[in-house]
DNA sequence: GAATCATCTCAAACCGCTTTGGATGCGAGA
DNA sequence: TCTCGCATCCAAAGCGGTTTGAGATGATTC
């Protein structure tokens, strides 16, 4: 059933129907309730496909992921991410277009999904450092915005992003109160942009308190399980190890978990570990009592701001480019307590762990 | 630059440049190439919305998310499976849509996407026993495939499934083989329909060795780190704790581990673990060896077959119903072992655990 | 030389909707 | 009575492609 079917039942032209069902002023409210009656007892639905190509709309936003070729990683966050952002996106009548590609064609993608016409709007994910896809976007003139931002890149442009330097230095900085002094960082790859924000809110915390931060005591490796228990492995085998870990994520600070019980400590006794906390749906941090502490900002609810975000602009057109910084939050679990102290041995047991 | 343009351009016609481009038999080989040239020269690239509305399809593949309400989980092998899937379409042309939605709007939205003309066919995730989207879908005539399978189901429909029921007969079989005649079964929620196979399978293969299944030895709950954890723990701590286990995926397993070690128990000598790793790319079950044995099959894979199955439905039409069964592999890993006798004990620790 | 045919090209209809630019009828104001 | 404005409705022209049916051209056949 289509629009001049149903027209053509009702005994009156396609543009009043159109216009009825529509919304617009010019028609008789007892026609345009005739008209909806009719729509609703037919099922009728306006054929999506006509709509954008008379509207030239495309009334889809699309979401480019880049399969690093370099490492096979599918971003653990973005079924949540997409989750939060696709909720938006059917409340408001958009459709989510999702192009997976090799990362060496991505800027083809771009180009082609603004071509086509298949988006109206794109979302881009994981941005790095002077990410090239800012200047691009924007040189084609394809609205977008960023969830998270890109360091050094001179344009404007929107962006949607958790404040990952204050988290991790108030994160840091909460492990200094407690006494540590050696305080590692297993950070993500730091090519990434929040990886880099990270460390440098951890660096300053460490700074502002009279402490260079020491090298060793800081690693960059993709955030998997196995690259966590390695890298934390490695920094308790050290002769002067950690006392506290600062993690990049849950995922990861499973590793390192693993590798603290295997040295023999006990978490949150021996060795103090902060997460961050993405607040995944199929990895929560415990049920009531979290089980790390952890700075949390929810990244389904940040798909949600991002699609806002963008379905305004997309709307707007010319406004001035919009941020949203979010601030996560610390969450006190059972992975942090003070640092043990060197001569006092609780439990007569950790001394020997660090000879 | 459209259709008209160029074809102004070089002096022809739109009906002619059209069939230049899509390679139809009847234009001039001379008169192609020069058509070719100019499209390349002027970056032409056809708009979609008028390709959509002309030829009636959608050149669009729906994957409709629910969101359950009950419990808030998007699904950690989703975004693995996408990728595999998202290749699939971009070789070929077609646009990957995805509908998130809360599940009580599922069916509408089944509806929506084929009364709008939106998508040309759609993939069914997560099927649960008697699944009514089956029927549905059948109803209204849009052509999908299923990734599993859904038990109990009257009606013949095309899927991609690995065989569940055969991966963890042979797990447990192998299990079995080196001993262990308690073996607890850490499902996932069993009215998802892979759960259920998987659970038939280990309890058959207990049976056709005389063994009854235990029904304190088999839970079914979300498969989180949390969830492992407790199901292990509670286990471990009765009076004839199981001595292995066979977790339905690398997440559970985790917590499973953490209960293992937290009884003071270790992973491969005291308790034996078998996983069912989907080889999901940010949760890779070690590097060269691999921690988990596991049955492994990967859900990217899957993702690609099933999008394949999808396209030749939606070109062919008619077809009978497909079908393709995956063999998951066995991968022997670090976590097995010969189950510990009750009275030689090794290393003279084991048998304090099991008072 | 006329008829036939294959090859190449084009004009125009169409997909299903939106939207512009009138038409129509009616009551109010002059 | 005539004009004007307002409320309603409609015909037709689009959006940018595909596709049908037919025309033009030149070569081939008899």
């Amino acid at each position: 059933m289509n629009l001049k079917e149903l027209a053509t039942q009702l005994g009156l032209s396609p543009t009043t129907v159109s216009r009825a069902l529509n919304g617009y002023p010019e028609v008789n409210e007892t026609t345009r309730e005739r008209v909806m009656a009719a729509a609703k007892r037919n099922n009728y639905r306006p054929n999506t496909r006509a709509i954008r190509l008379a509207t030239g709309r495309a009334l889809a936003v699309g979401h480019v992921i880049p399969i690093a070729t370099r490492h096979e990683i599918v971003n653990p966050i973005f079924a949540d991410f997409i989750a939060g952002a696709g909720e938006t996106y059917s409340r408001n009548g958009y459709d989510m277009l999702l192009s997976v590609v090799a990362d060496e064609t991505e800027e083809t993608t771009y180009r082609e999904l603004k071509l086509r016409g298949a988006v109206d709007g794109v979302i881009v994910h994981s941005p790095r450092m002077d990410d090239p896809r800012i200047a691009l976007l924007r040189d084609i003139g394809l609205p977008f915005v960023v969830h998270g931002r890109a360091s050094g890149s001179a344009l404007p442009y929107n962006w949607v992003d958790v404040n990952n330097r204050r988290a991790f230095h108030r994160a840091t900085e909460f492990l200094l109160d407690l006494g540590h002094a050696r305080i590692a960082l297993v950070n993500g790859l730091e090519y990434m942009d929040f990886a880099l924000r990270r460390r440098s809110g951890y660096v300053d915390a460490l700074a502002s308190r009279g402490i260079t931060a020491d090298a060793r005591l800081m690693t960059s490796d993709q955030m998997t399980e196995v690259a966590g228990f390695e890298a934390a492995q490695a920094m308790l085998a050290m002769p002067d190890p950690p006392t506290a870990f600062l993690v990049a994520s849950m995922i990861s600070a499973m590793g390192v978990r693993r590798a603290i019980e295997a040295a023999g400590l006990v978490m949150g006794r021996d060795v103090s570990v902060i997460i961050h906390d993405d607040d995944l749906s199929y990895l929560k941090n415990g049920d009531a009592v979290p089980i790390f502490t952890a700075t949390r900002s929810s990244v389904r609810e940040a798909g949600r701001l991002v699609a806002e975000m963008l379905l305004n602009v997309i709307a707007q057109g010319d406004a001035p480019p919009t941020h949203r910084l979010l601030e996560a939050e610390l969450i006190i679990g059972q992975s942090t307590g003070p640092a043990p102290g060197p001569r006092s041995t609780p439990e007569g047991m950790t001394g020997t762990m660090h000879p």
